[in-house]
DNA sequence: TCTCCTATCTGTACCGGTCCAGATCCGTGG
DNA sequence: CCACGGATCTGGACCGGTACAGATAGGAGA
């Protein structure tokens, strides 16, 4: 974790904002209750107008407290209360402060993969957990959309994650070009400038290779994905990841199995779904030469090779041994338990919290133009149920 | 389902944007390409100044490319790309507009919940996915914030989607207070112009009374959350659910339990969550008269209930039938496979995107007021293996 | 040749706030 | 008695666009 320490209450406290309490403001539409149909819009003027002062003080009512009387504060929140003011514009707001309150985030397979992932989802609640006190909110945004209206170019944001994206794409190219700071999550940056929050998936996956080796395997799997390829056994197993997680975990695995003069073969999937693996799994136990172990992309992949090898009468970890990665919840649930490379999704979550606060902050006019942050999540293997020594030939 | 076709399209295209291919626009920062260290903004009249134009048209190119001539618009984006301008200033377009593409999303259980509780999760991919094609994106809330920002009351936002929150807190009544178009889901309106999606709670929980009524179970426990309440025996079956959806519920199965003369007893637990879950269950299985059947919330309660049974030495559904709810991937992996109530989360979703589409489209001056949408998404029984015949007395 | 229409631009008036540099007024210390 | 500092309040400029009602000009139709 390289994160210091970081004061984001000062920048909060600056851009505070006191509000007479929502409660005692009474009803919504008018003095009366009356559901009153919009007439001309009620401003800060239309106040000011009514009380007798300026604008500017209704509006230092609202935003800035201690800048006049108390009396006439409450003279002034009362007025707005009978008119029905609900408060500055908070459009209008940003564009005078040049603050949003929003972090975009930005996950190419739709937003909708971020809550069905597992993996991303815990991220994710991670990252909400962590931010929630800054009272900062998290937009979803939508790669593409069919209009015209693109989220990575339109929606305010003070600074914006990027998690497990494909870089190549328009909401990416805008995200840079409105040079907003960025966070990279499991992903390669695509800009010096742009903080990064890594998993340490090397040693985690060569961890993992020394554990089958340790077992006594010789003749190993690997499943990985490779995003959009047919699936099918890799040409060359030392680059059969696709996409830098992907990648990192194949040469974390091949970095102790190549010196081990292991057996080894990959085999892609398209994607990290229940469909892709099972298909995947069903190719790597069906080869002529069945591997005795299987190092899998994630826990998802693990559990489908658990089930094909069942299909196939292999019992696990008696014939073949299984590792997952992730330590998802799955892996604690199925039986047999998985063997995986556990990374702490909350550690994560946090770290990232940080840089995004941290990259708001140097982003303030008149900050210490420090680096960004680049953080590296450790990972480590838990052994579980699922693998066991290599069957005698 | 009563919603009707909307055409979202339209409001899009009127908002269409059309910008030059961000891959053919150069590098960021300059010219060529050098990372500029921020002078005077680069804004709509830079160019104009430039151009020899005036500043509204420079705003055509970008915002409406049929209002001039083709060449114009060519000179304008090329000097636009030149002077490092990025595009129109969400934040200026969005006071401007009166539109902001977002759409809030406030959930009481802090926003990290929507990813962790897997109904809450699924519910939210499928609400993301089907709003996705709108471009708009969807911006999650916190509650409440340490600081004085609160999201709720600053966060610009065409509409907002209330899911399973206490309707008693100030982001509430902020979202209220600024009239913004709401959707509440799982949740009894605060306010009558609001739109609701609800999940047809009772004919769903009356089916899965009845089902274990079928099997001769008499003596039937359910276990409810009451949120916040300490866990233990409730007062009354009838009334124990606390919260609209666990009151749904329970109503429910009383509907059809009473009548059949069922020996009901309701326990209470605190939160939906794995530990009140353990907790209730050795509560309602070490009862004086152990009930045969357990009802439960939440199939999460209900596989816990699974595990509290097998610690105390009793058959599923040997000695006791327990039947979940809301049909959950959980439901399906674990043994045995879990009875429970089906509710179609992405039906659930896709309906709740429309109407936020049509509470906004609704919105729009001029547009014909109608009623806001009020959905019920309709559940069902499923069969599996936890549930079974009434052991013989 | 004259009129009218359409395609292109331009000007002005907002959108609804916030920032910052004064201007006032008042009590206080020298 | 007067300069001075703090607490209040005000004015104008600015944040960066968009909407809408003209103004202008070139071409079609009569």
């Amino acid at each position: 974790m390289t994160t210091r320490p970081i004061d984001v209450g000062a920048a909060v406290r600056r851009a505070a904002v006191t509000y007479p309490d929502v409660q005692e403001s009474g009803p919504v539409g008018g003095p009366d209750g009356r559901q009153e149909v919009t007439v001309a819009r009620v401003t800060l003027q239309t106040i000011a107008d009514k009380v007798g002062v300026s604008r500017m003080t209704v509006s230092n009512a609202f935003s800035r407290p201690d800048q006049l009387s108390a009396e006439l504060r409450e003279t002034i929140l009362a007025t707005a209360a009978e008119l029905g003011y609900v408060g500055p514009d908070p459009a209008a707001r940003q564009l005078a402060r040049g603050s949003s309150g929003t972090v975009g985030v930005l996950f190419t397979q739709s937003p909708a993969a971020a809550f069905r992932d597992p993996i991303a989802a815990e991220f994710f609640a991670s990252v909400a957990e962590s931010l929630a006190p800054t009272g900062l909110a998290l937009s979803l945004l939508p790669a593409a959309a069919d209009g015209d209206r693109l989220a990575a170019r339109d929606v305010p944001m003070d600074a914006a994650l990027v998690y497990a994206c494909v870089a190549d794409t328009h909401a990416m190219h805008w995200l840079e070009r409105r040079g907003l700071p960025l966070v990279f999550v499991d992903q390669d940056p695509t800009t010096d400038r742009a903080a990064t929050v890594l998993l340490d998936d090397r040693p985690g996956a060569a961890a993992a290779a020394q554990h089958v080796l340790d077992l006594g395997h010789r003749r190993v799997a690997l499943l990985t994905t490779a995003w959009g390829l047919p699936p099918g056994v890799a040409p060359d197993p030392a680059t059969a990841g696709v996409g830098h997680v992907s990648r990192e975990r194949v040469e974390g695995w091949m970095s102790v199995l190549r010196p081990a003069g292991a057996d080894v073969v990959a085999v892609h999937m398209s994607d990290n779904l229940e469909e892709d693996a099972l298909e995947a799994a069903r190719v790597a136990l069906t080869l002529p030469e069945r591997p005795t172990a299987v190092l899998c992309f994630s826990d998802l992949v693990a559990w489908a090779v658990v089930r094909v090898a069942r299909e196939l009468g292999l019992s696990v970890p008696g014939d073949v041994s299984v590792v997952g990665y992730d330590d998802s919840a799955l892996s604690r649930t199925v039986t047999p338990t998985l063997t995986t490379v556990r990374q702490d999704l909350v550690a994560k979550g946090r770290a990232t919290a940080r840089a995004i606060e941290r990259a708001i902050a140097a982003q303030r006019p008149g900050a210490p133009t420090g680096e960004p942050d680049h953080v590296l999540v450790p990972t480590r293997l838990v052994v579980r149920e699922s693998t066991g020594p290599a069957p005698a030939r």
